[in-house]
DNA sequence: CGATAAACCTAT
DNA sequence: TGAGATAGGTTTATCG
């Protein structure tokens, strides 16, 4: 086992007579020319081959590189005319025209032979079932190399190449979309991160001269001997000890600036390095200029930023990570470095991935679907080594208002972070050793941080199974969508029963009507109102993947139109669509048996979670058993993917109509079922219910009734669907607040003696885009309405939270709203106030201002009526720098008016009277906070300085400026000198606590705080009351007491 | 001014 | 050549 912060070359290189056996994290591409390969393939080729590149891990540690050779791409196509191919001379003609019409469409290649077979085999569609044995030959062609699969395609398409064949009509063409690397792993059965075995005298170990990797064991071997084993089974359902790196950069920018590369030097990198899951641990900081020790970490302090960045470089090259982890590392660090090392001429620095001589890349990737919207990331390549992006996995598994690693740890580890402000890493730069310690425990805490997100999350584990549930390598998991996924399952399920995916033709989606393809679920009417008495809550279990098991749903199993005579009745379903699928008894569809294998994963990690107590810790495998259950709903998604690889609405569109047939019986059964008629003692009444799940009010008055009626009926309900369909009574509300369709909130009950807690769902509480002020209000009065069921209570906090808001007294960070930036600023049809802003930054300050896919924070400051609101919108920091003025009243009347006003609507008469009318709706900001947004932004900066008496803040006359109260308070001046002074006095307590407290964070009360931690509340309130009291500072001593 | 479209985010 | 699906509520800008 390897114990230092090198990988130790130990007795782990390779012995040809012993088996190498290792989790593979990675599959990568590369070629080589044919006559260098070492290992004997099956089949003779000449000019450019493809070589695979199989990196990962052995259980002890050791780092291996595998040169898979011998696998060559394929595709598959067929015609009508298949006839005429038949015959071994028909065959070899149609082998040779097609290498000449692929040549046609290949540039840059060398002139060997690309069309390496042609083999006509007994295969399916898996379009439509059939059952006939065979109907007609399927061609494999083999290419050479991956980029000739394009050009075979390009060339299949001219059909006048082929007329010297007698063959006129359009090729069909059939797996020529999949990827080289997915085709490989699919075709020899590997799935991502499975254990791999280069059987005893299979290989040939590279001698070190010949060495292209710096792993350890590297060797070549022949596609066909690499043993890759099933991860459902001991030994190989383990994951390897993986070494992983976790780095983060120090620049220094010019005053006000970002840092940029060509100019700016990186000054610090701090590195953690862990083997996961063994907790050995090591760190570094390497440092521009001397630096005091460090507690836990060695201090690597360099004269010369050349130096430091060669040595980072060597260094990460010595500890040889499997993993390359960090915080936002791919759009920032890692680019940065690269670009920093290219600008100071240091040409050794991008050599730090596994392959020699082959440099580290960063380049730029969009990624776009409707759940993730757009989003625009840099991506380092990095050969052998995968680079996790702690951020960009947190950004697809959860909905955050915001992704700063601030806000993820306080969020996920519970813990706060400093954040040193760029002029502030300048400063502490430019000190001495004991400031440079200081910014470099920063440094260190910030690339401690992500290993410990990785392993509170489980990254590792989650990721590792999904690789292993869905086929596809780790990478996919980071860099791309669902659909691969299925994809994957779909190439390997249909391959077992040679079955073959045609390729899709890319033409326009039929879409109908708001700009989608097929009817989808039903939402029942709301009866919207305040329930006292509780709600039960039946709900299908995996609706969907259920209805497309239970009726045999798939690709296979559909049947024509014209086709259904050949069926006796019995053998098939017909769909509330029309369509036709065969029995499961006829043939078992592929997707089921996708969703079978992805449902029992669930099933295994929602068992988990009740063997734990830790919240924590259920939290993240409620993570991966709702990431499981995505994957099954993907399944279904896939088919009515109309710009996907594989559309099949008759699938997609029959699984919903299903759902909406399913959800109408299961309300007629309990209206029908549960009377007085029948002997119970209320009717029971369906309240609402959406796509699998209804709501009933079963008219008993406690909550164990309402338990018991409400598994009765899901049973009941159960037996009227056939298997695998289960309705299940999952919980009661009581009480029940419906506000509408996709709108409600309850107390929760899974068991009758104790309620388990307040669930919303669609209110203004649980929606990022909504500011925390009205979130929390809005949560206050649910919490007080449904929870301690006193509404006379809540009244007086909306109240009072009124009050607050209009009187100044609520935190800047309360009012902070955030929507996301979802496309390019110039694409935008209408004006919006974060659009607007992200413009605006983009104009101050390019390089950090929002970029698509981000979340853009603002506030919404006072300006002329006139205003429109997206002209008003500013960024919080700049707010508090400058102290502008914030619009408390659009608060008021924009986010917090409505909301309420329909929640009260079913609790109290006369909500505009009872809320928001009153005393405490006058406000009376501090006039500081009253100036128009032209005054703060120095539009009537020519106006002449006018001065306002510190009492009553009415414009001095000039009479009276230099005494600096009017004539009407100074008649009063001795009780306001003791209110000022009192109110200085206030304000300085406040800001020394909250000072004091940003101290506690840093862990350090001698010095000053530096933190400037936009996701922090504290740092707002610091800056605010710092910022009050150098003004009641200077109020105090304008006047002449 | 009222209707409608665009934008966002959520429920399932 | 990549991208699971549809339903629906609310706010704001814009059109007529
Ligand atoms: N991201 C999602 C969520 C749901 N659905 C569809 C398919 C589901 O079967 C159905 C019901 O959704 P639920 O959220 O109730 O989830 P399931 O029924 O799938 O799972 P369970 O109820 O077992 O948690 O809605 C979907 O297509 N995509």
């Amino acid at each position: 086992m390897s114990r230092s912060w090198k990988r130790s070359i130990g007795d782990d290189t390779a012995d040809p007579r012993c088996a190498v056996t290792f989790m593979q994290t990675s599959v990568e591409e590369s070629d080589a020319p044919a006559h260098t390969r070492p290992v004997r393939v099956a089949m003779t080729v000449g000019g450019v081959v493809p070589v695979l590149r199989v990196f990962g891990v052995t259980q002890n540690s050791a780092s291996v590189c595998a040169h898979v050779h011998g696998f060559h791409p394929h595709l598959w196509c067929t015609t009508p005319q298949w006839q005429t191919l038949s015959g071994p001379e028909a065959m070899a003609r149609f082998c040779d025209v097609l290498d000449v019409a692929v040549a046609d469409e290949t540039r840059n290649d060398d002139s060997a032979r690309r069309v390496l077979e042609v083999k006509a085999m007994p295969r399916r569609d898996v379009m439509y079932h059939s059952r006939a044995e065979f109907t007609q030959p399927y061609f494999r062609v083999t290419l050479r190399r991956p980029c000739h699969i394009t050009a075979c395609r390009k060339a299949l398409s001219r059909c006048e190449r082929f007329k010297c064949l007698g063959l006129t009509a359009p090729f069909e063409l059939y797996e020529a979309d999949v990827d080289y690397t997915l085709r490989y792993m699919v075709d020899v059965g590997m799935v991502g991160c499975s254990w791999l075995t280069a059987p005893a005298e299979s290989y040939a170990p590279r001698r070190s001269e010949k060495r292209d990797t710096r792993c350890q064991i590297e060797f070549d071997i022949d596609y066909a001997q690499l043993v890759a084993h099933d991860p459902e089974f001991a030994p190989y359902d383990g994951v390897a000890p993986l070494r992983v790196f976790s780095f983060d950069i120090e620049c220094c920018a010019e005053e006000g600036h970002f840092p940029c590369p060509s100019s700016d030097p990186v000054i610090q990198i701090a590195v953690e390095m862990v083997v996961e899951p063994i907790a050995a641990e090591w760190r570094r900081v390497y440092t521009l200029g001397d630096c005091g020790r460090l507690a836990g970490a060695e201090v690597i302090a360099c004269d010369d930023e050349r130096q430091l960045l060669r040595r980072w470089s060597s260094d990460l090259v010595a500890a040889d990570p499997d993993l390359i982890i960090g915080y936002n590392v791919q759009n920032f660090d890692i680019d940065y470095l690269m670009r920093r090392a290219e600008a100071l001429g240091v040409i050794e620095f991008p050599y730090f991935g596994r392959v020699r001589r082959k440099k580290a890349e960063s380049k730029e990737m969009t990624f776009s679907s409707k759940a993730q919207g757009t989003r625009k990331n840099m991506r380092a390549v990095i050969d052998g080594r995968v680079v996790l992006d702690v951020m960009q996995s947190i950004q697809t598994d959860h909905k955050l208002s915001s992704y700063t690693l601030n806000y993820v740890s306080e969020r996920f580890l519970g813990e706060r972070k400093e954040d040193v402000h760029h002029s502030m890493i300048a400063k502490l730069h430019r000190g001495d050793r004991n400031t440079r310690q200081r910014l470099a425990a920063y440094c260190l805490k910030d690339a401690q941080l992500p290993v410990r997100l990785m392993r509170k999350l489980m990254l590792i584990y989650n990721l590792t199974e999904m690789a292993r549930v869905t086929g596809v390598p780790l990478s996919y998991l980071l860099h791309r969508g669902q659909s691969v996924k299925v994809f994957s399952q779909l190439l390997r399920r249909a391959g077992r029963e040679g079955l073959l995916l045609p390729t899709h033709a890319r033409d326009e989606a039929v879409v109908g009507d708001g700009g989608v393809a097929y009817e989808g679920a039903t939402v029942l009417d709301a009866k919207a109102g305040y329930y006292e008495v509780p709600i039960a809550t039946l709900d299908f279990a995996s609706l969907y993947p259920s209805i497309m098991r239970a009726h045999n749903l798939c690709y296979t199993t559909l049947v024509p139109a014209d086709r259904r005579a050949e069926y006796a009745e019995t053998e098939l379903t017909l769909t509330p669509t029309g369509d036709c699928f065969v029995k499961p008894e006829v043939r078992r569809g592929l997707l089921p048996a996708i969703l079978d294998d992805l449902l029992s994963a669930r099933k295994r990690a929602r068992a988990l979670i009740k063997t734990t107590d830790d919240p924590m810790m259920r939290g993240v495998l409620e993570g991966r058993q709702l990431a499981l259950k995505l994957s099954a709903n993907s399944v279904y998604g896939f088919t009515g993917a109309t710009v996907g690889k594989l559309p099949c609405l008759a699938i997609s569109a029959s699984t919903t109509a299903f759902g909406r047939r399913m959800i109408d019986e299961t309300r007629s059964f309990v209206l029908r079922e549960y009377t007085v008629a029948n002997g119970y003692p209320h009717d029971a009444d369906v309240v609402y219910g959406d796509t699998d799940s209804v709501m009933v009010r079963f008219g008993c008055a406690d909550v164990a009734e309402a338990m018991r009626l409400g598994a009765l009926a899901a049973d009941q309900v159960t037996a009227l669907f056939p298997a695998p369909v289960q309705l299940e009574f999952e919980k009661v509300y009581h009480p029940y607040l419906l506000m509408g369709k996709k709108r409600y909130a309850g107390l929760l009950w899974t068991r009758a003696d104790r309620h388990d807690k307040l669930d919303t769902k669609g209110i203004e509480t649980v929606r990022r885009d909504n500011c925390a002020f009205a979130r929390n209000t809005i949560a206050g009065v649910l919490r007080r309405v449904l929870v301690l069921r006193d509404v006379p209570g809540s009244v007086e906090y909306v109240k009072g939270r009124i009050e607050e808001l209009l009187t100044g007294r609520v935190d800047i960070s309360e009012l902070v709203i955030t929507k996301g930036l979802t496309r390019e600023v110039s694409e935008y049809a209408t004006r919006a106030a974060h659009v607007e802003l992200a413009a605006k930054r983009r104009r101050r300050h390019a390089a950090t201002a929002p970029r698509v896919g981000d979340r853009v924070p603002y506030v919404i400051l006072r300006g002329h009526k006139t205003s429109k609101t997206y002209e008003l919108a500013e960024d919080p920091v700049r707010v508090v720098e400058r102290g502008l003025p914030i619009d408390h009243r659009h608060y008021l009347e924009h986010h917090l008016k409505l909301p309420l006003t329909r929640i009260y609507a079913a609790i109290l008469p006369n909500v505009e009277r009872a809320l928001f009318s009153g005393p405490h709706t006058m406000g009376s900001a501090p006039q500081r906070l009253t100036r128009s947004v032209e005054h703060a932004a120095g539009i009537s900066r020519f106006a002449r300085v006018v001065k306002a008496c510190a009492g009553c803040r009415t414009t001095l006359s000039d009479a009276d400026r230099d005494a600096g109260l009017c004539a009407h308070c100074r008649v009063d001046a001795q009780s306001l000198y003791v209110q000022s002074m009192l109110e200085i006095d206030a304000l300085a307590v406040a800001h020394h606590a909250h000072t004091a407290e940003c101290q506690r964070c840093q862990r350090s009360v001698l010095h000053e705080v530096i933190c400037a931690n936009r996701d922090c509340a504290l740092f707002y309130r610091r800056i605010k009351t710092q910022n009050d009291l150098r003004e009641a500072r200077a109020r105090f001593a304008a006047v002449e007491w």
